[in-house]
DNA sequence: GCTTGACCTAGATTGCACTCTAGATTTTAA
DNA sequence: TTAAAATCTAGAGTGCAATCTAGGTCAAGC
């Protein structure tokens, strides 16, 4: 219960990376597990744990959770102990879906690199037109 | 050269699964690689070679390629040879991104698959309030 | 005390990529 | 031949996720 733990709003967006236009958006969203108090002035005060869930939302968003979804988790997570088997199925759900989008990157991959080694062919064997006839021209 | 090939845009739509107003979008964006010939009565006329393009802008877009950046993969194509090197350098790039997608993809998974066990644990051992004192609560 | 920078709210704006609308025309099938 | 289905254009609208603006207020350092 340290002061020296209390961040400002700005403090929060140096370290989670999110500025504080987003910041504050989530807030209006409610993204987040508390509502945060503010100075007698009507600043915002974080602590570490906000942090910390922010940090986790930022995993959550980077691999795809929409807002919406995030909006629903943080609901679960705030009324507390009893919907663990709502989370779960939450999480198990955006856990299928990224392995998903990660199949799907991984067979996009494999043909956008096959045309890099044919490019990459042509170009080292000289650019001379005509010298090459792909099937596509692309 | 057999009619049998010409496509419609409602043809095209089904098989790319792109949705002739998204067709109709590539073509004013100048995604294509020629422009699109019409009937007598301005109906648009694709071609086998038209879709094969535009399933490979799908495995571009899909895999996280802005527009803008698929218009100067096709300006490049489009003017034929001599700019493989342009065209090699724009696919490498797009490879690279996609590969550190993938591996951020990957580092969020194993962050969220354990969430997932973590949970999927303490759902199995029933959901009894207090029986569970996770580092955070989420 | 005062300046300077950080912060406040509510609401407008942005950017991307479609997606749809309205009203007309063309094509296909019965 | 005619009704229904598909297509046409130009431009407006949508959804998401911020991001910025204007007009202030608050707080830290000199």
């Amino acid at each position: 219960m340290t002061d020296t733990d209390r961040l400002s709003i700005g403090d929060v967006a140096k370290v989670t990376g999110l500025g504080v236009h987003a910041l504050r958006f989530f807030e209006r969203e409610e993204l987040f597990l508390r509502p945060i108090p503010r100075t007698a002035g009507g600043q915002r005060v974080y602590e570490p744990a906000d942090v910390e869930w922010l940090l986790l939302c930022n995993r959550l968003r980077e691999s795809g959770m929409p807002i919406a979804t995030l909006k629903r988790f943080a609901a679960l997570v705030r009324s507390g102990p009893g919907n663990e088997a709502e989370r779960l199925a939450l999480l198990e759900e955006h856990e299928r879906a990224v392995r998903d989008k990660v199949a799907e990157l991984t067979a996009s991959l494999e043909i956008i690199h096959g045309k890099v080694v044919i490019y990459r062919q042509h170009v080292e064997e000289g650019t001379a037109a005509g010298l090459w006839s792909p099937a596509s021209s692309a």
